[in-house]
Formats: structure tokens, C-alpha cells, sequence
DNA sequence: CCTTTTTGTTAAAACGTTTGCACAAATCAT
DNA sequence: ATGATTTGTGCAAACGTTTTAACAAAAAGG
């Protein structure tokens, strides 16, 4: 059907070996044959058979990403595609395609991606999430394969991960409304069983302390990563007979759900609470008033991860003995909005011009 | 390395052809063979050779799905990820793989594709999007590879199409408004270069002929699919003399525009002016007030998409005259939220109980 | 000028499957 | 029983590459 490495050969009258050798720039191949056999390559519309390629070379030149199934959420949705679109992005730019793969159960998921990586369809893989026991990454881990983790998992430490620190993005966080005058900040964080939520509430500690106020416990709330989440945790402030001026949240959709609680109740923010947050989703901005968020670069997180995992794959094939660990770290950063900017007078201080 | 084919064969003291055969349950293959190799390759732990398999076969059971570089916007991150849900489990329980791809630019967008169509990495594409002239749609098309584009094309009719039908889906939404006693009603449109802007148009229209009202031009308003739009939408209609007591909108971010505005001038909805859009994303129901929307169904756009393209590829390789031109409706529906739930007292008749 | 090295090319094996053809054994008609 | 069919298995070719080893020709070294 197609035309072959061969049918170039018989019409260049070379061996296939030549061409395959044009093909992969080989030293020893002689300007004047390179040139003609190429020209007869375009001219006949060669493309080289993938899959051949791979039986071969036992590399496919593609990495697979196992999608989490639930993703029902607004904010996980964009999140996850604006990671993929990052993962992809760097995979193709390095040659590399990427295989999406999920499972409606843990057993189903398990089954995909042993299915991809005994059958040699991938070349490594990328996990978007982890969950406290995951047997993907158990799988992988045990089978040595190449993959890398996005986000924290401290199941196997000797995998490769790309995260965010979080808790210096909390200290950021909490330093700007300590820098804004507040003296009495809050913290409304995630299920406790997320990295991700220890992370951020130590970062939250360590810069009040360093700033030398006091942490309180009964300033903390925990949820989930939802509005109503929010909602909750703002009645809960509200009706403290102490309330905090500010508070730290754990991320955007939650904030959304104190916005509207506090609108609800008259309240006015940033005058009466400012808000901090994290994520910087795309809605951040839109919300009334627009919030003050951490950036975590989600598409630089996907990106990294691809060019980790690419290394890792390339590093495998030469050295066999060093296992690369490593932990990439992927910057954030603060995004000044309205939901922050006004200074309360503090107590005992006027307040400065 | 990994265990072949012929590694079972051996030990199982056959032939590699029986091994082969005992796998796709060839039927002259004896139930006590079948039943020993099959307990050998568990025992040994084999897997097949996806690649291998794919060069012999000349099939990769994997689609690809190209995707579209911008989508920065947040309603197109959760669009395309839903879409992408839907082509995946559906793919998946097919027994196909997804292979994803990118390009930064269009030429490399084509680059890309026709790696993977020529270099037979996959069976047939899938389109996220279709722009007026695309030089991808227009590839595939020439080279007579099964795709499915999600959303309408008129560039190429001889393709494979799912899509909403967005005339009948403007008449349900525009009937709702009237059946709840609305006589003036506005119409805020997306780009008029669009198919998905002109449908609806049509099917407001059609709604309002068939009710005997008046289809005034003056009260469409075209804008983009963004929130600024609707914003500006919200004025237009608000400075006019005579006013509509309900607006149908395009899309939901769109209405979020919309009641952005309306409350910053005070009006309330739905009493002020009712409200019905189109997409019903996962924050329709988070707005001040829920927002009635025609729910499209994207997961089922992408599980559509995906089993119409398998089916296309199956049928290639069976009858190679018939050129199965398709296209697919998927079924939308309209959920009734706050923003439409007010009836305002028609001029004439007293309202009913 | 003869040996050694370098350069350019090729033949053939390998990668792990599938499958058409052949063929023996078993089963079926008559 | 004997020919015709069915059933179960194996041989070998094919899929389109890459790559090792071999080798002839050309260039370099003395």
C-alpha cells in the first residue's frame, strides 16, 4: 500500500540499509547518495512505518498519561487539561507521542497500564494524581518502569516527582497579608489527608511564626476543595466573637464558596476580609471581587513533568546503574488582586500613608 | 527480555502459530491445547508484542485526537476535557488506545498528523474544533482517513460529523421562556462566522414564528463566547426604549457577563429580565442565580465521536465501497434553574394559577 | 608501491507477531 | 471399509525497519 524503505532503495539503487542509514544521518554515508536518496524520498511520499520502527528499536517514542476518572469538578477539568496540554506540548517537541489511558476501576486501571507498558506501547508514563494507595504506582514502581508523579506521593520515595512547593507558596501567601497590616489571619485548608493541605498549612504556620504571631488552632478550618467547603468555613468565622481580618485558603473554588457567603451576609471584601488563595484558575480573576491567588503553573508542571520523564527514559538506555531520583520543583507565584488590597488599620499602630 | 510468543510456544511444547491462535480464539484450536498454553502464558507472564502485532495487522487500535492550541479560556479547558472523557472511555472499552497531538503552529499541526496517519501509528483521527479552512480536516479528507469532526463543518460533507443539533435545541430553550409567558424576548449571539451562532439564531427564530411573535433584529445582539460580551450585551438591551423581559444567550459565560452587569445596575433576575444559555458547564449552577441551560452533553459528544470513528474504521476494513458519510446527533436537554423561573404578567391576560 | 586505515555500501539476521498453505489424524457418510 | 470431510497443528513467509559483520574501494602512511 504505502511506500517502503525498499521501494526508495530499488528506485535509488541502494540497499535498504542505505536508506534506513540516510534516514538516521549515519557518518559513514556519502554526501551524493544522502542527497539523491532523500530527494527520491519526498518525491515518493516515504514516511517510515512506526511501528516497524519500534519492534526494532524496542522504543516507541511515546509516553502515556493515566487519567484519574472522576475529574467531575470544574476545577480539576481545567486543571487537568491545562496539564496535559503541557505534557504534550514538551513530549511533542522531543519526538514523543502521548497515549491517554484510564479505567473506570483501580483493578481496570491497573489492567490498561500493565497492558501499555508489557506490550511495549509506551515508553514511560506520567500520573496526574495519587492517591493515598495507588496500585498504579505500585505497579510501576515494582516493574521498574520509567513514570513520573505530578504532585506529591510519599508512597515511593524513589520515583520521580514534580510538584509545587507549597509550603513556601503558603509562607508567600501569608506574608503578604502580613506585609498588607494584617495581624489576625485565618486558615481554611483541605481534606487533612492531602499532601497538599499539610503542606500548605505548615508554609501558613512557619510565616506567622517567623513574623512572631501567635498560630492558632481555632483559626484553622478543614475541608474539601469545594465551594461548599468555602461556605461552611465562612459561617464558621463569622460567627466567631474574635474574627480574623484575612485568611489564607487552600484554593480558588473554595474561596468562591466565602465570597458568596460573605456577600450573602453583607460582608465586604477585601475591607472587611481579605482573601488569599491558590490555583489562580481562569475564573480567578472574574469573581466579584477578583482574587488574589497563587499561580502554580499548571502548564509548567505538565511540562516539566514530560521533560523529567523523557530524561529518565534517555538516561535509562545509556547508564543502566544510577536510578535518577528526583524532585522537580515547579516556581509559583503571587497574583496581586482586589481580594487582598486594603490594609487594616492595626490596633495599635495608625496607619501608615 | 520480556517473554514471546515463542518462549510459551516452546515450553508449551507447540508451535508459535497455536500460541498465536489460542489468543484470538481461533476456532480450530483444541479446548485441552487452548487450556494449557492459556495456563503457561499466565504462569510465565506474557504479554503481547502491541507492536509486533500492529505490523502485521496493519492496525493499531488507536485513535488520535488532535488537539487545539488555544484554549486558554476556562470554558474550553473544561469542554475539551470532558470531550476527551468521553473519547477515552470509549475508546478504551473498544480496546483502543488514544494518542494525543499538538502543534504550535498549523503547519506543524500538520506535521503532526500526518506522522501519525502516514507513519501508521493510528486508525483514524478525531477533531476537537473545526475552523473555516483547516488544512488539518482538509488533509485527512484528501487522504480518505477515517475521522469524525465534533461540532459541524460545512469545509468538507463527505466527513464524519457529531454534533449537537443547535436549531432544535434554540427552540427548546426559546419555547421554555415563552411557555412561562414571555412575549419580549432578546437574543445575545456568539461570531456570526460560526455554524454553532447560527443554528441557535435559527431555532430562536423558529420558536418565536411558531408562537406567532415577532422576530425583531433589533433585539440580536452578536458578540464573542467570553464574558465582556455579555457584558456589553446586558447594556445594549437595558438603554433600549422598550425592553425584552427575557434574554436566550449563547453560551453560559456569556450570561455570566450578563448577570455581572445586571446586578451592578440593580436589576434582579430572573423578575427583571429571565435568563436561558446554552452548555450548562459545571458552574452553571454556581451563579447568583443557577442558571437554566441547555446541558449538551460533551462527555457524550466524545463517546460518540468515538464509537461513530471505530465503527467507520471497522467497516473500512469489511466494505470498502460504501463511504459511510454520517452524521451523529447527540441529544441535549434543557435544565431548569432559578434564571428562568419568573413569570411575567402578560399584558393582556391575567396571570393563571 | 605495498600495507594500513578510512570510507561507503551491502547482505542478512533480527524484532514478535499473524496467516495461508499443507498435512496428518480423526470423524463422518455411505 | 473407503472415500470425503472436518479438526488440530506446524512450517514458513511476511510485515518494515535497524544493525552487525563483512567487504570493496579509496585514501593515507611509510
Amino acid at each position: 500500500m504505502s511506500v517502503t524503505i525498499k521501494d526508495v532503495a530499488k528506485r535509488a539503487g541502494v540497499s535498504p540499509s542505505t536508506v534506513s542509514r540516510v534516514l538516521s544521518n549515519h557518518p559513514r554515508i556519502s554526501h551524493a547518495t544522502s542527497e539523491k536518496v532523500r530527494a527520491i524520498m519526498q518525491d515518493m511520499g516515504y514516511h517510515p512505518n512506526i511501528m516497524a520502527k519500534s519492534l526494532v528499536s524496542k522504543t516507541t517514542q511515546s509516553l502515556g498519561v493515566i487519567l484519574p476518572k472522576p475529574a467531575e469538578e470544574l476545577f480539576l477539568n481545567t486543571f487537568f487539561m491545562e496539564l496535559i496540554r503541557g505534557i504534550v506540548a514538551q513530549a511533542n517537541r522531543s519526538g514523543y507521542d502521548v497515549v491517554l489511558s484510564s479505567g473506570s476501576s483501580e483493578q481496570e486501571e491497573v489492567d490498561a497500564v500493565s497492558r501499555l507498558v508489557y506490550g511495549g506501547r509506551i515508553d514511560g508514563a506520567i500520573l496526574l494524581y495519587s492517591r493515598k494507595n495507588d496500585p498504579v504506582v505500585d505497579f510501576l514502581s515494582r516493574n521498574q518502569f520509567p513514570a513520573v508523579l505530578v504532585g506529591r506521593s510519599e508512597q515511593h520515595s524513589n520515583m520521580i516527582t514534580v510538584d509545587t512547593d507549597n509550603i513556601q507558596a503558603a509562607a508567600d501567601a501569608t506574608r503578604h497579608l502580613i506585609q498588607m497590616g494584617h495581624r489576625r489571619i485565618g486558615f481554611v485548608s483541605g481534606p487533612p489527608e492531602l499532601v497538599v493541605s499539610v503542606d500548605r498549612m505548615e508554609g501558613f504556620k512557619r510565616a506567622l511564626q517567623e513574623a512572631g504571631l501567635e498560630y492558632r488552632k481555632d483559626w484553622i478550618v478543614e475541608g474539601e476543595f469545594l465551594q461548599e467547603s468555602g461556605y461552611r468555613a465562612m459561617s464558621f468565622f463569622m460567627n466567631l466573637p474574635e474574627r480574623p481580618t484575612a485568611l489564607v485558603v487552600v484554593d480558588d473554588m473554595v474561596s468562591f464558596g466565602i465570597l458568596r457567603g460573605l456577600y450573602e451576609l453583607g460582608y465586604r471584601v477585601p475591607e472587611d476580609v481579605a482573601i488569599v488563595s491558590f490555583n489562580n484558575i481562569a475564573l480567578s480573576e472574574l469573581s466579584t471581587p477578583p482574587l488574589t491567588s497563587i499561580d502554580i503553573g499548571i502548564y509548567h508542571l505538565g511540562y516539566t513533568a514530560s521533560q523529567a520523564l523523557i530524561q529518565s527514559i534517555q538516561d535509562k538506555n545509556k547508564v543502566d546503574e544510577t536510578i535518577h531520583y528526583q524532585r522537580h520543583i515547579v516556581p509559583h507565584r503571587l497574583v496581586l488582586r482586589e481580594s487582598s488590597m486594603f490594609s487594616p488599620s492595626a490596633p495599635m499602630s495608625p496607619p501608615t500613608l
